[in-house]
DNA sequence: AACGCCTACTTTCAATTTGCAAGCAGACTT
DNA sequence: AAGTCTGCTTGCAAATTGAAAGTAGGCGTT
C-alpha cells in the first residue's frame, strides 16, 4: 500500500492504526506470525503470497520501528534472526481473525481451513487471546 | 495499498478480503460509511483524510465490483448518487471496530472519541450489529 | 432557453512505490 | 580456505498514487 514514509497523523486512532500496520504485506506478515508462528526471514519470503525480498525487508523494518515486532539473532545459528510479536503486535489477533471470518464467508473460492473457522465461531474472543498469548511465549 | 487491478488469488480467504478491501482508502471509505453515516462523493471527498478524487472514483468502483458497496441516483438531486454497504460490505462492521479498539489503545496521539470506545469495550458483538443495521437501513 | 453552479467523475502527468533480479556481507560447514 | 546459508541492499522498469485541471449532465435562476 501506500507510502510506508509518509505519515498521514490526521489524530484519528484509525488513521494511526492504518498508518502502521495498514497494507497488504504487512497485514500478512502479521498473519504469518499469528497463525502460522513464522519466525525467519526466510519463512515470510517463501510463505506462498510472493512478496518481494525489498519490500518484506521494508516491512519488517517498518513494524519493528513502530513497536509491533522485535527481532533477534537465533542463539542457534548467528547468520539467522528470529522475529517476534511485542504485545502491541499480538493485540492484533482480534482482528485478524475478523479478517479471516470475513475473507471465508464471502471468498468464492474459499479454501479456508475448516478447523480455525469452526473455533472462530465458536469463541472468538478466547481464540484470539490463546494466539496471542502463543505469539507472546514464542520471544 | 497494493494495486487494485491485479488479483493475487493465493485461494486464501485472508488474501481475498485483503485484495478485496485491504488498502487505506478502502477502509476509510468503509469507516465513513459505517460510523459517520457518510454517502455522497462529495462527502467522502472532503472526509479530512485528503483522499484525491481519482483515487476515490478507483476505490468507489472496486468496492461496487466487488460487491461492498451500491450506488443509486439520490431521487431528491438528480446530480447526486447515494451510496450504501451492502450486507457484505456492512459485515465489516466487527472488523472496522477491532481497528479503532487497537488504535485508541495505541495511538500516541489519541484522541479517540470516549463514547464510541467506551461502547466497543461495552459490548464489541452488540455495537457492531447495531452499526450494521443502522448501515443497512440507509439503502 | 440561456447562464451559471453543483456534483460526480475523467484526464494528464510527475513523483512515489512496487516488483523483479542480481549482488553483497557476515556466519557456519567442510 | 572455499563454499553455503541467511538476511538483506541495490538498480531499474513498471505500476500506482497524488495533485490539478478539465468534462458532463442535472438544477436553479433569470
Amino acid at each position: 500500500m501506500p507510502g510506508r514514509r509518509k505519515k498521514r497523523d490526521t489524530g484519528c486512532p484509525f488513521a494511526y492504526a492504518l498508518d502502521v500496520f495498514g497494507d497488504r504485506w504487512s497485514l500478512l506478515i502479521i498473519r504469518d506470525m499469528l497463525l502460522q508462528g513464522f519466525r525467519t526471514y526466510g519463512q515470510f519470503l517463501s510463505s506462498g503470497e510472493g512478496i518481494a525480498t525489498n519490500i518484506l525487508a521494508d516491512r519488517l523494518a517498518h513494524l519493528e520501528a513502530n513497536g509491533l515486532i522485535r527481532k533477534q539473532r537465533d542463539p542457534e545459528n548467528g547468520r539467522r534472526y528470529l522475529y517476534h510479536l511485542t504485545e502491541k503486535g499480538a493485540d492484533l489477533a482480534p482482528l485478524m481473525l475478523e479478517i479471516a471470518r470475513w475473507g471465508a464467508k464471502y471468498d468464492p473460492a474459499s479454501t479456508a481451513h475448516e478447523s480455525v473457522m469452526a473455533r472462530i465461531d465458536e469463541d472468538r474472543a478466547a481464540y484470539a487471546a490463546e494466539l496471542k498469548a502463543r505469539a507472546l511465549a514464542r520471544d
